[in-house]
RNA sequence: GUGGGUUUAGCUCAGCAGGUUAGAGCGCCGCUCUGUGGAAGCGGAGGCCGUGGGUUCAAAUCCCAUAAUCCACCCCA
C-alpha cells in the first residue's frame, strides 16, 4: 500500500468498514447537513453553494493578510504548473458575500438568509478536531444590522446544536465593538503591556504587536499570573454608545428567548472584518481549543471586498468534525445508514435471472439487493445478515416452478411463500 | 513553524537483554453443510516488521535520517 490520502485529511467510510470510527461514518455527514437544513430552512435560509477554490485576492481581502490563515495556511491551486492565483477556500463567509455581491442577490427579500456546507482547507498541522480538509455548516444573514438579526443567528446555531442532541455545549458571547472601539482598546492594551514586555511569554510578546487582545486568553502561566495582578479593563468597557446598546439588546433578546449564554469579555476574532457581536460555541470533548464553532457580525466585509456602500451581515460556522467528536463524546448515537428491505438469491443458476429481474423491479419501492451467483442456503442467510436485510428471499426449483419466492423475516423469524407478482406487497 | 508519543497481516495488537522459516485475536476465502440464519471444527490466502542509511557474523529488535500518524503549542471550525 504505497498511495495514501493527503496528510491531514480523512476518509469518511461506510459503516462496517475495518478501521471504521463511528463519529466519522460517511452517513453522519448527511445526518448533520439534513439536521441543519431542517432548522435553517424553516427560518427561511436559502441553500447556496460556491466554488471550493477562489481567487487568492478574495481571501486576502476578506480574511485579512495579517491572519495566520493567509500568512501560512493557504493551499494554492496551480494549473499546468502555473500558479493560477487561486487558493482553496479556508472558510465560507467571504465566498458567500462575494456571491451575494456578484450575482445581485440584494434583489431577493432582505435581509437574505443563506446557508451552505462543504469542505474548507487550511494547511495546518492537524490535531484532534483540526484537519487540513474539514467541513463546515455555514449560516449568514446579509442586509440588516438589527440586533434582532444577531439574536436570531445565535438562536439558530443553538437550535442546530439542540437538534443534534448535544447537551454540554456553551455559548460564549462578547462584543468587539465598532472599528474605532477596537482601536482604542488595542491602544489601551499596548499601553498597559508594553512596559511589562520582558515579563510576557514569547508568544504574547508577538501578540502585543499583532493582536493584543489575544494576550488576555493566553494559556502561558507567566501571562496568566501577570494579567491577574494588572486589573485589565475588558473590551466591553470600551464599547461606543451604539455598539453597547446593540450588545445589550442582543443579550436581552436571547434572555427573552431562553437561549443560554455566558458573557465572555475575552472573545477575540482572528478575522479582520468582524464588528460588534462575536461569539463562540464551546464543548469540552473536542480537544485543545474546544470550539465547535464561532460567529460574528461583519459589517466591514463588503467594503473590504470592493463594495461602494457598506453591506451589514452576520453569520456563523460550525465545524462538522468537531460536532461529530462532541456527539461521540456525549455518547450520542448516529442514525444507522439505510438497510436493505430485501435480499434475494437463487439456489441454482436457472433462477438467477429471475431474482435479478425481481430485485430491479422492486427498487422503486425500497432498497433491494440480490446475489450475482447461485448460493447455498447457508450462504444466502449469511449474506443477507451481513447486509442487515429485513427480509431474505430465495428461489429454488420449487419456487421457480410455482412462480413464488420463499421469504423469511430476519428480525422476527416470520416465514412465508408469496407469488412473485405479489412481492411488492410484503415490502 | 515548535515539542512529545506511535508506526509489525484487512483491523486491534504481541514479539524488542539482536540469533536463523515473524505471531495472536478478529475479519476474509474454502470445506464439513446438496432447501432455511448469527455457531463450531478443519484448512487457506494475506507481512521484504513505514522508508532510507549505519553498527554487527547476524537487525522487527541498537544508532541516525526521513515520512506518515496521534496529541499539545501557535492559531482556528
Amino acid at each position: 500500500m504505497s498511495v495514501k490520502r493527503p496528510k491531514g485529511t480523512q476518509d469518511f467510510l461506510p459503516a462496517g468498514s475495518p478501521g471504521f470510527s463511528p463519529e466519522f461514518g460517511a452517513s453522519n455527514l448527511n445526518f448533520l447537513t439534513a439536521t441543519a437544513q431542517q432548522v435553517l430552512e424553516r427560518a427561511g435560509a436559502k441553500l447556496i453553494f460556491t466554488p471550493v477554490f477562489e481567487e487568492a485576492e478574495l481571501v486576502k481581502r476578506g480574511v485579512g493578510d495579517s491572519t495566520d490563515i493567509v500568512r501560512k495556511e493557504q493551499f494554492t491551486v496551480s494549473h499546468h504548473g502555473d500558479h493560477g492565483g487561486y487558493i482553496l477556500r479556508p472558510e465560507g463567509t467571504a465566498s458567500l458575500m462575494r456571491a451575494y455581491m456578484e450575482n445581485g442577490l440584494k434583489q431577493l427579500p432582505l435581509p437574505l438568509k443563506l446557508w451552505t456546507h462543504g469542505p474548507m482547507f487550511r494547511a495546518e498541522r492537524h490535531q484532534k478536531g483540526r484537519y487540513r480538509q474539514f467541513h463546515q455548516l455555514d449560516y449568514e444573514i446579509i442586509g440588516s444590522d438589527a440586533a434582532l438579526v444577531d439574536a436570531e443567528a445565535i438562536a439558530l446555531m443553538w437550535n442546530v446544536i439542540e437538534a443534534l442532541g448535544l447537551k454540554h455545549a456553551r455559548i460564549k458571547l462578547g462584543s468587539i465593538g465598532d472599528a474605532a472601539d477596537r482601536e482604542r482598546y488595542n491602544a489601551y492594551l499596548r499601553e498597559r503591556f508594553t512596559p511589562l514586555y520582558d515579563q510576557l511569554s514569547p508568544d504574547s510578546q508577538d501578540r502585543l504587536t499583532r493582536n493584543p487582545m489575544r494576550i488576555l486568553d493566553s494559556k502561558a502561566p507567566v501571562d496568566q499570573e501577570l494579567i491577574a495582578d494588572m486589573n485589565i479593563q475588558p473590551m466591553l468597557d470600551f464599547l461606543g454608545e451604539e455598539a453597547a446598546a446593540h450588545f445589550a439588546e442582543v443579550q436581552r433578546t436571547l434572555h427573552a428567548w431562553g437561549i443560554p449564554f455566558d458573557i465572555d469579555p475575552t472573545i477575540v476574532r482572528g478575522l479582520d472584518y468582524y464588528r460588534r457581536t462575536a461569539w463562540e460555541l464551546h464543548h469540552e470533548g473536542v480537544g485543545a481549543k474546544s470550539a465547535l464553532g464561532g460567529g460574528g457580525r461583519y459589517d466591514g466585509l463588503a467594503q473590504a471586498l470592493g463594495a461602494k456602500d457598506p453591506i451589514p451581515g452576520i453569520g456563523w460556522a460550525l465545524g462538522v468534525e468537531r460536532l461529530l467528536i462532541a456527539m461521540q463524546d456525549e455518547g450520542l448515537t448516529f442514525p444507522a445508514p439505510p438497510r436493505p428491505a430485501l435480499f434475494l438469491a437463487a439456489l441454482d443458476a436457472d433462477q438467477l435471472a429471475v431474482t435479478a429481474e425481481l430485485a430491479l423491479g422492486l427498487r422503486h419501492l425500497a432498497q433491494v439487493e440480490f446475489a450475482y451467483r447461485p448460493l447455498k442456503m447457508k450462504q444466502i442467510f449469511s449474506e443477507a445478515e451481513r447486509r442487515n436485510a429485513v427480509w431474505v428471499g430465495f428461489l429454488g426449483s420449487d419456487e421457480a416452478a410455482s412462480q413464488t419466492v420463499s421469504l423469511k423475516n430476519l428480525d422476527t423469524g416470520e416465514q412465508r411463500v408469496v407469488a412473485q407478482a405479489a412481492l411488492a406487497d410484503v415490502l
